[in-house]
RNA sequence: GUGGGCGUAGCUCAGGUGGUAGAGCACAGGAUUGUGGCUCCUGUGGUCGGGGGGUCAAAUCCCCUGGCCCACCCCA
């Protein structure tokens, strides 16, 4: 047999109820702050990956799908969205455009990773970008755009944690900084901490090893370090969120696992799973598209992991999209049958869930069927209500049913499955 | 990367000491003529992870190889 690659999965229905309902959401509340989606390819040059990402972070350096093509090209399946979005602006000319841009975008990223819980090498983000402003205020719609599309699936205890990372000049400062405080106990840290400490010293602030943990703890954060400017910046933005009474957590520690994030970064977690376990992380990047080769345009964005947020998604939203109600229509005889999916057609423009019986069985077996696909209703289309112009409408719950007439069934319907009173 | 566990029908599993496969659920049909959910009957469905070795005979014994799961590790 064959089988699904390692790290990939099938998302079944009714799951992907769940999938569709979470990706109108996002773009209805992302539509509405002004955000247009971006379509993107899934392959770019392995370049541009190692360019903007950077080389020393864990993505580019072990956890790429690359590949050469058939013309020796080197090619890379996606690992996030942000980089992809900074080289369509400047090869489309988007800085001709009026600015900011408000862009969002979803779909499939790829990372090769040790396989764990909620964890895939093909997953889903959602995200969006604000090009081309770089005040707090655009800090600030970004963040509150997030917290309205979380709100809007219900999510009442997801946490916002934020911090400072300062300029680049403030990081290399604070990197001198934190080394010196480090130093005396180097031999201590772990085998990775090791590497990283020429590699990428930041992320010895993301270690997990308890011994890491303990000493970084007590050397100064980078938000102690960093510029008036940068100080000035990220205050304004916590400043506004707490206006907009946004629930924020300031994290000395945290850090990303991309090199261009600056000043703002802040991260999604799920206290239900675990502070490890975040569900978005985003920040401010104002180097990288001119790192690209393009102008200088600042930039903000987030990605939500699609598979994460869907595991945590609270019951009021699953149930609001899988609860929905059904219509089974069910024809007796090849006259019916045409009828009957016209009338499915009537009760699909009145906004109903109503799939027809097409495989010709009896009657009997027919409303087996209805009751096994969780039907609330069933529609009778035979001989004699064809003669009649009527249907026959049966509440499968009550085991009540009443023929009613043809111009009459779609508003009966909705009424009887509690759409009427929306 | 280390350790452990599991592999038999779509799903959950049973198949002491070897004799070429079963149950429940699910799916399909029926229990007289156009009526469901309960019950009963019947049916569909498995190269017993793959390959090799031994044996008159293996799902069951031996070897090899891939797979999945859980910890730890790592990581976003």
């Amino acid at each position: 047999m064959i089988r699904k690659v390692k790290g990939t999965r099938d998302i079944l229905p009714p799951e992907s109820r769940l999938w569709g309902a979470v990706e109108a959401e996002a773009r209805r509340v992302f539509d509405g702050f002004g955000y247009d989606e971006i379509r993107l390819p899934v392959m770019e040059p392995t370049e541009l990956f190692v360019r903007t990402v950077g080389e020393g972070t864990d993505i580019v350096s072990k956890e790429m799908y690359t590949f050469a093509d058939r013309k020796g090209r080197s090619l890379t399946l996606r690992p996030e969205g942000t980089a992809g979005v900074a080289r369509a602006f400047i090869e489309n000319g988007l800085g001709q455009r009026p600015q900011p841009m408000r862009l969002s975008y979803m779909g499939p990223m790829f990372r090769y990773e040790k396989m764990q819980r909620g964890r895939y090498r093909q997953f889903s983000q959602i995200g969006i970008e604000l090009l081309g402003a770089s005040t707090p205020q655009a800090d600030v719609e970004v963040l509150l755009a997030l917290h309205t599309f979380l709100k809007a699936l219900g999510f009442d205890d997801l946490v916002i944690v934020l911090n400072n990372l300062g300029d680049p000049e403030d990081r290399d400062r604070f990197i001198e900084v934190f080394k010196g405080e480090l130093t005396p106990n180097r031999e201590e840290l772990c085998g990775d901490c090791q590497r990283r400490w020429t590699e990428n010293p930041l992320r010895i602030l993301d270690c997990k090893a308890p011994r890491c943990r303990e000493l970084v703890s007590h050397t100064t954060p980078v938000a102690d370090v960093v510029s008036d400017e940068a100080r000035t910046h990220v205050d304004a933005v916590a400043q506004g969120l707490e206006v907009l009474e946004i629930p924020v957590r300031v994290a000395p520690r945290l850090v990303r696992g991309l090199d261009y994030y600056l000043r703002t970064v802040f991260e999604v977690i799920s206290p239900a799973l675990g502070e490890d376990t975040v569900i978005c992380g985003g920040g401010r990047y104002d180097r990288l598209i001119s790192d690209l080769g393009g102008k200088v345009v600042p930039g903000i964005g987030f990605a939500i992991g699609e598979d994460r947020l869907i595991d945590v998604l609270p019951d009021s939203f699953k149930h609001r999209v899988l609860d929905v109600p059904v219509v089974a229509v069910l024809p007796l005889g090849h006259e019916a049958a045409a009828s009957a999916l016209s009338l499915t057609v009537q009760l699909i423009e009145g906004g109903l869930r109503a799939p027809a019986e097409v495989t010709g069985r009896s009657l009997k077996a027919g409303l087996k069927w209805a009751n096994k696909i969780g039907a609330a209703v069933a529609l009778i289309l035979g001989e004699s209500e064809i003669e009649k112009n009527q249907v026959l409408v049966k509440d499968l719950r009550e085991g009540t049913q009443e023929a009613v007439a043809r111009d009459a069934v779609v508003e009966m319907v909705r009424r009887l499955v509690g759409e009427g009173d929306k």
